[in-house]
DNA sequence: CATTTACTTTACAAAAACCGTACAGAGTGG
DNA sequence: CCACTCTGTACGGTTTTTGTAAAGTAAATG
């Protein structure tokens, strides 16, 4: 095979990106700590393998939940993400660290499977070590996204019961809200407030723009479901909230939304950004706009979306 | 293995949060008792085991019930967690305020507190405070309870707005799952299902319940609320579950409730106990007894129950 | 070839920890 | 009521650790 996971192939900026590391920060603990040796071109710039990157990344969440650099870089990778799941809470027993790619996609079947046979621990057990090994936001992305909208089709075509959705929701709520405990967050942060709005029982979506702004260092409060937008106005002006994230499922009823819409965006004094997003957005967007509220349909487009 | 209980590893701002321990105290502790003796790094900063980390955390636990450290600091950890069991342990004999009583009243106020600001952030800090010290089922019991209750009867009568009602929810939930994670489990324990039939939408009480259970050694599986009665009774039976607790909390209709009922019990093959409890249930003792279910009015009544 | 991106080295600065000492309130025994 | 112990907290001055910045050079990019 050309490429393993040992094989040189990412300039820094792109380690950068994926890390959230400053070059300044990369460079130091790698003159300082030894914490990676990357490969270089001939004119001497660095090539990191997907391993460098996966240490890295795991490295940083470790230190962004208090442990010294100094001591995790005379670990090896496994230690360091049984450290950290100890840390943060996320308890197991064995630690077997596939390194990434695939690693998402195999949670999600693994998820599925124990969906099916109602296997709750298991479930849990699949999520959380995809969390410690991914990180939050991958996490969310690339496991907890496709997983809710595969469960949600299955649950419409009825090949899933209700017991199942309910289930899952239960579970992925639970891992969700522990890592969300876990981003730490500036108290002059501005604030997100993520709910949904009455009508909608489907947590996750809110639940998911939640985690994507909170990595993205913002204080976000979540709400939880079915909420009617004046409440959620309320909410937002007491707790001087930069912006709203909402999340549709189905659209059920135009007109409904329409009112809550209304009642949302009469309470807000200010003028505060509103981001809905979900499967049901797709097909409001003549609704939302007419409210001057933006419409998201990635994790990636919230983050870039709050970047302002 | 690289990392057993003994690895120092932890940095004393770890210790200090996962102990609630202030960095003055922690170093008295040591220097005065010798009550852990970390390891230290090249340059002299103290480096913790895990082991130490628990023993700490215990020690702590013990003087906040009035246990003295001098005392502590020469018995071994089996020791002290004994003595701590015995003086948690004694709070159901009518001495008066224990300490710790006195401490979850408190905690209930600044919950209170809290909610009316709608401030997420010291809500869940008052609560996993609250949670460590008291240990989950006094949690449970005389925080979690309480304040459910108190926060009910406050949205009832208009008091509280929604959003507030479902931050408590959101939150509480949070820290209950936190709470019901870290509790061991066998895989060879009986099964104990809890959810909340369709329309009742208010999960804690089936929360409530599912730690109770937990606590009690049971394997808990939660499904959330708002569940069809049949669709409970096909977990049951697919997860060989060995009883079922059901929340109910407004009896507002006590026909829909009774549907529920039929459809839950006739798809139940084997006789499987359920226990019902909830402010609603009271009012709907009849129904409960034709159907050979059990009320349960408090959570050392489930424990009760569930010793059979 | 100009602009951007990276590299190295050196230095600085802030945070976090360290230590010793001291102080104050609660409880205890005389 | 007065010492005295036990315990938690606080101050002030150092050292360690860690993140960031500056300056000058080299490579990559279009």
């Amino acid at each position: 095979m050309a490429t393993d996971t040992n094989t040189p192939i990412f300039p820094v900026r792109i380690v950068l990106k994926r890390t959230g590391l400053s070059a300044e920060l990369l460079r130091a603990w790698e003159r300082r700590y030894g914490v990676v040796a990357p490969a270089r071109t001939k004119g001497g710039q660095r090539l990191y393998s997907e391993s460098d990157v996966g240490r890295l990344a795991l490295l940083r969440r470790a230190t962004l939940h208090g442990h010294s650099i100094g001591r995790l870089s005379e670990l090896p990778d496994a230690d360091v993400a049984g450290l950290l799941e100890e840390t943060v809470g996320l308890r197991s027993d064995a630690t077997e660290t596939t390194p990434a790619e695939g690693a998402a996609e195999r949670t999600v079947n693994r998820c599925l499977e124990a969906i099916h046979w109602m296997d709750g621990a298991a479930l849990d057990l699949a999520l959380r070590r995809a969390a410690v090994l991914l990180g939050p936001v991958p996490f969310a992305e690339s496991v907890v996204a496709p997983l809710v909208k595969e469960v949600g089709e299955r649950w419409h075509q009825g090949r899933l019961r209700i017991v199942q959705e309910h289930l899952t929701t239960v579970t992925v709520r639970q891992v969700m809200s522990g890592l969300l405990a876990g981003l730490p967050s500036e108290p002059t942060a501005p604030v997100f407030v993520a709910a949904t709005t009455s009508g909608q029982h489907h947590e996750l979506g809110a639940m998911l723009a939640a985690a994507a702004a909170a990595a993205a260092g913002w204080r976000t409060i979540y709400l939880g479901s079915d909420l009617p937008g004046d409440e959620i106005a309320v909410a937002a002006t007491q707790l001087h909230a930069r912006a709203i994230g909402l999340s549709i499922v189905f659209p059920i009823d135009e007109a409904a939304t329409e009112r809550e819409f209304t009642s949302l965006a009469s309470g807000l004094g200010a003028r505060i950004p509103v981001l809905v997003g979900g499967e049901g957005a797709r097909q409001l967007t003549g609704l939302i706009n007419r409210f001057g509220f933006t419409q998201v349909d990635s994790l990636s487009g919230i983050r870039s979306h709050l970047s302002d």
